[in-house]
DNA sequence: CCGACGGAGATTGTTCAACAATTACCACCG
DNA sequence: CGGTGGTAATTGTTGAACAATCTCCGTCGG
């Protein structure tokens, strides 16, 4: 049980390695990321519920991967708070709470308006955002509720690419999926995300013409507003 | 390996589950975190140099555990940049590259400029970040240029204590462990960290007297500075 | 002398089977 | 009706096994 863990020179604390020579192919199935992509998409796409119990056994059998490997991926899962690891209970949906919807908008609060207010508006970023937009507006002209809220969701993850940081874009999509985690128990509210749309044109009119300060308070309130209308729903 | 993967009916798309009764107890050893946790302690205090490669049955070995729990570790480890996954070539103690630089001040010049002037400034957390300030004062005087540094990363997390969320917390102490890695090959360096400590203190004189555009730019300047620095050393 | 070729050995990715510890379930009993 | 005990199921972890892949090294040909 005592491991000393000594794989160091003593005398030269820093060894000089050469690192992975060149990150080259990658072609034997890597189990663990698909059987987590799976569990992703069923979490993300509504079909698991909140709270559900993820058996090892049933998991696994139903992702043909072995258990070890499942657990792998629960681990994924688990880094990412799409689920709840309690020990020798097992792993469960992420059920958020009110207070994770506070964590979140907090988070929220200060990576979005800071991507508004510093990051740099590329030409090809402010395509994007405004073919969400138009992605937006079709949904809603359709009355499509997942459509609309999905290009919500594409509108905010969009607005971290003007940071130019992959840890901001990947922390906003964990956000945004953990979001996800709680729409599905009220998407079928009517006009839920309804002038969301509106707002976010406006506040992508204000970031090109340069009014940064006013777009990034104004998305500011859009969260809390956001928030508070999401802690009603979840009392 | 067809895997149907039907565990909900089909009905009823999100069916009414009882999440985790009550998160008691975890009392059994959890050794896929102590790995990770051993591991995380070599890398960071820079005793395995970037690059160094992670045998799976050496350090299986001397971690006590097996490999399939170790793997699990890794997973985590690489869930957090702290080691790269090269597959079918093993895991390594993950090396920054310049890009890498640019990626995290990026982010960081979003989310510290974001808590100094959207965090909730209570009193709890200045004074916890004045502590931090003597503390690095005091390294100074005694010349310690670990300590100096450490303090240094101390008050750039307790930045984000003012923004009340646990996933920015996290998000910098990932940051914060990548920057770590680069530290360890340049920490020799006499004065390094040398006027960083009175330009905190500014910032935190700034923030306390409400100014906090004023202290979010000059922290944007900081973070700028630094990381110019930063990448002449990596070239 | 140098580079292509090839094969043996080591390492990773993944699975399976097993066991102790813990938990969940349920029948039994006061 | 509530506590109690026991059994079954589940999780945490281990060890061994196997195929695929990579690494290394010696050989051969130019």
């Amino acid at each position: 049980m005592t491991s000393n863990f000594a794989l160091e020179p003593p005398s030269a604390p820093v060894a000089p390695v050469h690192g992975p020579p060149t990150p080259l192919g990658a072609h034997r199935a890597q189990a663990r990321a698909l059987a987590a992509g799976r569990l992703r998409e069923r979490i993300s796409g509504g079909h698991l519920a909140p709270g559900t119990k993820l058996s090892e056994h049933v998991i696994a059998q139903e992702l043909g991967v072995s258990r070890n490997t499942l657990r792998e991926a629960f681990t994924m899962l688990a880094e990412e708070s799409l689920v709840d690891r309690v020990p020798n209970r097992g792993v469960f949906v992420a059920h958020p709470t009110a207070g994770d919807v506070r964590e979140i908008y907090n988070a929220r609060r200060i990576i979005e308006p800071g991507a508004v207010l510093w990051g740099s508006c590329s030409e090809q970023v402010l395509t994007g955002l405004w073919s969400v937009i138009e992605a937006a507006r079709a949904a809603r002209a359709a009355g499509d509720i997942m459509g609309m809220a999905d290009a919500n969701q594409r509108f905010h993850r969009g607005l971290m690419d003007l940071t130019g940081s992959d840890t901001l874009v990947t922390t906003m999509d964990r956000l945004l999926a953990r979001m996800r985690l709680m729409f599905h128990s009220m998407s079928t509210d009517p006009g839920f995300h309804g002038d969301y749309v509106d707002r976010n044109a406006e506040l992508l009119r204000l970031l090109e013409a340069g009014e940064r300060e006013r777009a990034a308070e104004s998305l500011r309130e859009y969260l809390s507003f956001a928030e508070a209308q999401l802690l009603d729903h979840v009392e």
